[in-house]
DNA sequence: GAAAAATATGTCAACGTTATCATGATACAC
DNA sequence: GTGTATCATGATAACGTTGACATATTTTTC
């Protein structure tokens, strides 16, 4: 492998000269730097990172820290990782999906120890993501969480309510019946959706009723059971909490009889992978998880710049109405 | 942070006699290693990666390469993941879903340029994964591939014509009627699928077809189109090549106003996330992804510890059939 | 035209670890 | 008792890079 110092002798100056001319740092001729760099690319020099970390004490290592691999975090991950990778920064990716509570923190106290350039927590399923972000910026690393359920003052949210708003205001558009919103129980961030429906039936001054099914094993199972309800209430169209509640909702009406969206509109939340393939194709609200995810790549290159109050801010990423067959009229 | 320097001047002895205690290589008195290993525990001391690595000029990380990240290589990442870090091993995951082609040669450059201990392949969108392999043999690197697609004689792979057999032997107990297989058209991999199908139908004596749809720009798609060729060809139950596939399926039948399961069994292939989750939950054969990826590790394993021939195997993986709604008469 | 500032290069040491070699011990054989 | 393994430790030098400091040279400033 080639090092600054065979550089060095081919091109008759010193090993620090060289170090300056590829890093863009110093004073170096600029005629003598092209000569240099001419050579680097030549024999092929990369810059042993091993050496440069352990002699300058700083990495250039990004740590994503996640607990469950599913799609939404696939969709943040990805988007992330390229914005990333992009700025030259290496990101690495741990996964939590561990059963033992002291895992984590033995894999946090390892991850303090590589003194990485940042820390992405990826998760909403810290036990205590506060004191974890604490942790970490006490031991002077850059960090930030993405969890976008909960409005924060600071981090990046995903505007759920509104999504909500547009979405039925659009049914609202295309039906005169009676709207329903199908809830899940006992979860504090459906208040966010809920808020929105309220704002939306306000509005347009229509019949509606908020629907809670008892809660199952599975939020599927809960959507099963729930179309049932859905039939009793005459819904002309109905906002479901989620894509996967809304899956077990379809599957139930097409038991029942009931067709979408001849009899009923129905709307999910999230665009998982699954909505566009259901049984009819499902209009969805789309939580922005590609955006969210480069955003945070923003927000943490802001952090390695050295720009602080670049996480302190909060930012509210919109969603996105995604129609297809089930609000088709 | 705590060095050897550290726990040598604690203890009283060299940096060497430290380096051997912890590193457990050469000779310590027993009684002095306790001592010093008892020291290095209580003053929390962990070995620097990046000096070992600059000294050793050997490195403890194991790349992943992907190119996309959908749910089947989720699972067998986290799964080969998992196994990997029980082993005291770092895993840096790289993913290519970059548009220009000379990226993934650059990317690949980068890795062989970090000399790490291993490469696992976890894509098969290579195109020319063989010249890959090569390529970080030859650089001395212990890899890897994960296909499974493709029946080879060294690596890892799924039995799928097993799992097709053992689906058609089950939906021929279950019907008297006429089974086919929905294949897609111009694949070379759906051949030892329908190889399964062909030695099912061959043991049961039962009519059979096989039908390939036009291909069309999504997969769901051909499959909603090919709903009406299953209706035409009068069947009492269908393999379907994919659950995607299969989901357009469900889609085309329902609009048909055909009933599954009771006007005609369906079974997928893959068990992704939504198969559960359609109308009616799918029937599927399971692809053992997880296994896989814990196969992959222990394969890794066995080469890093220098049994190089571990690699040059054949793993028969099998599937396993996944039963629900859509096949319960 | 002298002082100050910017430019341009080099020397040396250090980051924390492990490899090489050297040096004692201690045990065992003949 | 001498020779040869085995056991046990240490001194020193790397690995490739960058930081601190030193020293020229050139340019700018008043």
């Amino acid at each position: 492998m080639a090092t600054l110092k065979d550089i060095a002798k081919i091109t008759g100056v010193s090993i620090k000269t060289v170090s300056r001319a590829v890093n863009n740092s110093g004073y170096v001729r600029s005629e003598l730097k092209a000569r240099i760099l001419q050579e680097a690319g030549r024999i092929g020099y990369a810059s042993n990172r091993a050496a440069r970390k352990l002699r300058s004490q700083e990495s250039d290592e990004i740590y994503v820290v996640s607990w469950d691999m599913d799609e939404l975090f696939v969709r943040k991950f990805t988007a992330f990782e390229e914005e990333i990778r992009k700025a030259g920064y290496q990101v690495i990716l741990v996964s939590m999906h561990e059963k033992d509570s002291g895992y984590k923190e033995k894999i946090l106290k390892q991850i303090i120890l590589e003194k990485p350039l940042g820390v992405l927590l990826l998760t909403g399923r810290f036990n205590n993501i506060g004191a974890t972000l604490q942790q970490l910026r006490t031991a002077g690393i850059n960090c930030l969480q993405l969890d976008t359920q909960t409005p924060q003052t600071e981090g990046i949210y995903i505007d759920r309510g509104a999504g909500v708003y547009d979405a039925v205001m659009m049914l609202a558009a295309r039906t005169l019946g009676k709207i329903g919103y199908l809830g899940i129980s006992n979860r504090e961030h459906d208040w966010t959706r809920l808020e929105g429906f309220r704002r939306a039936i306000a509005e347009v001054g229509r019949e509606a009723a908020e629907i809670f099914p008892p809660s199952m094993d599975s939020i599927y199972e809960a959507g099963f059971a729930a179309a049932a309800m859905l039939v009793e209430h005459r819904l002309a169209a109905v906002q479901v909490y989620s894509d996967l509640l809304a899956m077990g909702v379809l599957y139930g009406l097409s038991v029942l009889g009931v067709k979408v969206p001849d009899d009923i509109l129905v709307v999910g939340f999230d665009d998982r992978d699954y909505s566009a393939y259901a049984s009819p194709p499902l209009t969805t609200i789309r939580q922005p998880n590609d955006e969210c995810g480069a955003l945070a790549a923003k927000v943490m290159l802001e952090l390695i710049a050295g720009n602080m109050d670049a996480v302190s801010k909060c930012y509210v990423v919109p969603t996105r109405l995604v129609e297809r067959a089930s609000t088709n009229i």
